[in-house]
DNA sequence: TCAGGATATTTTAAGCTTGAAATAACAGGG
DNA sequence: CCCTGTTATTTCAAGCTTAAAATATCCTGA
């Protein structure tokens, strides 16, 4: 490859990766406001939720930070304000008395289900001009980029 | 369309946003990583200092906020500690007592430069999976997904 | 001129986020 | 049984982020 097709690719790629970046951060904002706005809510409560909802059972503290990748710190407060709500309740895990189980309530569950529902709505309406095949192509490109980055780390 | 093709559509741009968006999430961490650990900065400050770079001639505050789409308050805390370092500096606009001009300092403009050209080498190495034809077609696609955002909003 | 609306910026309160330090409890080897 | 290293969670300090309120100034039409 010549210097300049190198450089050029250079520039594609970055101006890829801030295209990337301001196009999820607009649909992330977009999803933010609506969860604000009809619900109440934020997006990683949301988060957290989703999280739960599908491990019926509960999760660890350090099981929900794992998953969803943030600090365990992060997941204190944000598990706190859940609470606060009525939304998951900790309960002590029998054998082991460092740990907390986190568990969506009842009245979290039905919450929940509405959030998610709403959500899945906004995402195809906010995603609706991508068509199913370059989806698929898109998401096979973006497989390799985070699989690259896991590898690195 | 059928609505079980519907309903796939649909999951397939749920799928899509969750992977754009933890794709995007990866790439942005690996960048903020760096950018602490080998320049002691943040993504916000750089954020900054490259629309600055941009405008040697300075920009007024609600004009760096409205470039940089942050709300007014939190461009005045970034520029607070762009000054606290010696990176950035408010100028009193001729004219208008209530307008600000902020600008790069000397020696904000040659950490900028080095920050600019290593930011570049690792966007360049965390993309480096995407070709430069795929990277044309998926910003085509995010392009309409931004301008429809832009179009409801 | 001056009242009222618009504009520029800062302040405030609340929440999210991290990395690091602090607590507490567990588990295994000696 | 105790020492030591590990694991689970919380606390802390700092920074980013927003929306909304507060300040200050500008501008325009009556």
């Amino acid at each position: 490859m010549s210097v300049e097709m190198e450089v050029r690719t250079g520039k594609t790629r970055l101006r890829l990766w801030l295209k990337l970046l301001k196009t999820s951060n607009a649909v992330e904002t977009a999803l933010r406001d609506r969860l604000r706005t009809e619900f109440g809510t934020t997006l990683p409560r949301f988060d957290v939720m989703a999280a739960l909802a599908r491990s019926p059972e509960g999760l660890k503290m350090s099981e929900l930070s794992r998953r969803l990748r943030v600090s365990n710190g992060n997941v204190t407060g944000i598990v706190d304000r859940l609470e606060t709500e009525g939304h998951a309740e900790r309960r002590a895990v029998a054998g082991d008395r460092r740990a907390m189980e986190v568990r969506l309530t009842g009245a979290g569950r039905s919450h929940f289900d509405q959030l998610a529902a709403a959500h899945e709505t906004w995402v195809n309406e906010l995603m609706g001009a991508i068509t199913e095949d370059e989806a698929v192509r898109i998401m096979e490109d973006l497989d390799i980029v985070a699989r690259d980055l896991e590898e690195t780390k």
